[in-house]
Formats: structure tokens, C-alpha cells, sequence
DNA sequence: TTAAAGACGATTTAACCAGTAGACAAAATT
DNA sequence: AATTTTGTCTACTGGTTAAATCGTCTTTAA
């Protein structure tokens, strides 16, 4: 499960995303980021200002500042904001690349079963969500319905 | 990431899988197990107890007593002993089929474009996962070595 | 009947999640 | 220059979960 966090800044650069797609964007304040998504505006800060440090947005301050989207949305990957987000996508500390950890309790990592089996499926699902940007969800509308509940 | 309790029943159901595999298996008490997968007895317990309730193993109490694997190993799921003991597999409670949930500040799910996007790696992501067995993890050092770390 | 096992509920400690509050800094308007 | 409007930053809080540990009870074989 992604956390709140992480559906509120999709929802932030969904909101910033729009705005940059418009003939003349403007930058958007929190508290307009906040009422457009629906989310808490002083968690809201906390949120886009990891963002911004990412640099995926850029931020002016004083009268008429408020954030806007710097990066192009196809160079913005999904995958990288849950790392900055919520943390590593691996489900193990010991198959992540950019936050490897040594099981503390693991003899041999080359012979390790559970290891093993995960460094499948988690390579499979790598490659698929890497290749996942904000520009995918901006224009998400046009993708084909396809049958999801139950 | 999957938790340490995770970890702790996939080890265990290794070694009663090993145990299982075995000319003449036995029933292993929790005090092995525990010796065998390095997990903290008192903690094995609550584990074993889950995944007993689930099915997958069988306890026999008092003197001689113990825990055996009564399923196959290719018919123990990874991804319902994950649902069992870490909780929902997808992302967004709104994608779960066994414990979907409305997002409750979700106006329109159909048109819910974070929903969408994260739909479709699931959806990928299920499919591998879903067809995980302990046999492939009890057999996984047959399977050709490959380049993991980094 | 007693020792060896599992069953089960209560408690603990630390971390994390989601959010709030207050003081501060910068920039534009007046 | 003062004021207002914005973002910045640090600290805190209440609730939940993770990872155990503890004590007590029940079952069963020797």
C-alpha cells in the first residue's frame, strides 16, 4: 500500500501538471494546491517541499509566488517519487539498489531462498514501473476503460 | 518492503518444507524451527499459529507433539501467505479485491486517474506473483544463478 | 502425575504515519 | 518603510503498527 503522503504529492503534481499543460500556467499557491487536490494544506508543505528539493517543482516566495512544475511530465517517474516519498520499492533492503542493506541475520546472501525468489518477481515488477512517469497519469483519461472493481 | 514477521513464516515454512521433503519427515517443535530459521521462538509462535489457522501446517500438542506442512508445497501460495500476514497486496485499498475499500476522499473512482495508472502495474505485478508457490522457493537453488547485486 | 509440548491473551518499546502549530524569511504592494 | 502575502523550517502530538516478550493455561505422552 502507498501511504496518504504519496497519494497527496500524485494529486499535488497532478494539480501543478494540469496547470503546466494550459496555453499560460501560472504558479499555484499551497493553498490553492491544497484546495484543488483535497488535501491538508500544512501537510501539504511538508510534502511539496521534498518534492521541490527532488527538483521536480520549483517554489517562489512572497506575494504572487507558489509552486510550478520545472520538469517535463514525462521526465517525472512515478518510481522515484515513492523512493523519495515513501522509501524503498524493494521488498527486501538486501535487492534494493539505491538502499541496500545486509539482512543482519542472513549467513549467505548468493544461497538465500527467499532472496532468491523476490529478486524475480521484484525485477519483473521494476521494470514495469520504472518506465511509469507523471506524463502517463496526466493523460491517463485517454487510455482505454478497462474492467478494474471487485 | 515485507516485514520481518513475513520473513520469519517464509523461513519457517522452508524448514518444514525441507522437513517435509524428506524420506521419513517428522513433526519439528517450535523450539527447532526457531533453531533451524534463526527467528525468536516466543515470536515463531504467534507466526505458526496464523499460519496454522490458515491451513498450510498442522500442530500436534503435548509431548512429541510439533508442526508439519500438510499442503503441497506447490499449492501454498506466497501471495495469500503475504495477504495473511503483511496485509493487502495492492497499492490503493481501492484496488484490493479481498479487502477493497472506497478511498474516502475519492469522488469518482472510474475517473480516478491515480487509481488508473497504479491499476495497471498491479495488474502486471499481480500476475507474477500470484503464480508463486514454496516449491519454487524449496527448489529455487536449481534455478540458474543470476546477476543480483548492487 | 508430571514433564514437554502448543495455545492464547496482555503488555511492551520503538518506529512510523498523518497531521498541527508557531516562528521565521522573502518578496511585492502600499 | 511598513504591511501583507507568500513559502521555510523546526518541533511537537496522537494514533497505529512492528517486533517482540511474558505469564498462564491446556493438551498429551511417558
Amino acid at each position: 500500500m502507498i501511504t496518504q503522503k504519496m497519494k497527496y504529492a500524485l494529486k499535488a503534481l497532478l494539480v501543478l501538471g494540469d496547470e503546466a499543460g494550459k496555453a499560460e500556467p501560472v504558479a499555484l499557491t499551497i493553498e490553492e494546491i491544497a484546495r484543488r487536490s483535497g488535501t491538508p494544506k500544512r501537510f501539504l508543505e511538508h510534502i511539496l517541499l521534498e518534492v521541490r528539493n527532488a527538483g521536480v517543482i520549483a517554489s517562489t516566495r512572497g506575494r504572487s509566488g507558489g509552486y510550478s512544475l520545472i520538469k517535463k511530465p514525462v521526465e517525472v517517474s512515478i518510481s522515484e517519487l515513492l523512493r523519495l516519498i515513501d522509501g524503498p520499492i524493494a521488498p527486501l533492503p538486501c535487492l534494493s539498489r539505491r538502499a541496500y542493506q545486509r539482512c543482519e541475520d542472513c549467513t549467505d546472501e548468493a544461497s538465500c531462498r527467499i532472496r532468491k525468489v523476490f529478486a524475480e518477481v521484484f525485477w519483473s515488477y521494476l521494470v514495469i514501473i520504472e518506465s511509469l512517469t507523471l506524463a502517463d497519469m496526466l493523460r491517463s483519461d485517454k487510455v482505454a476503460e478497462q474492467v478494474l472493481g471487485g
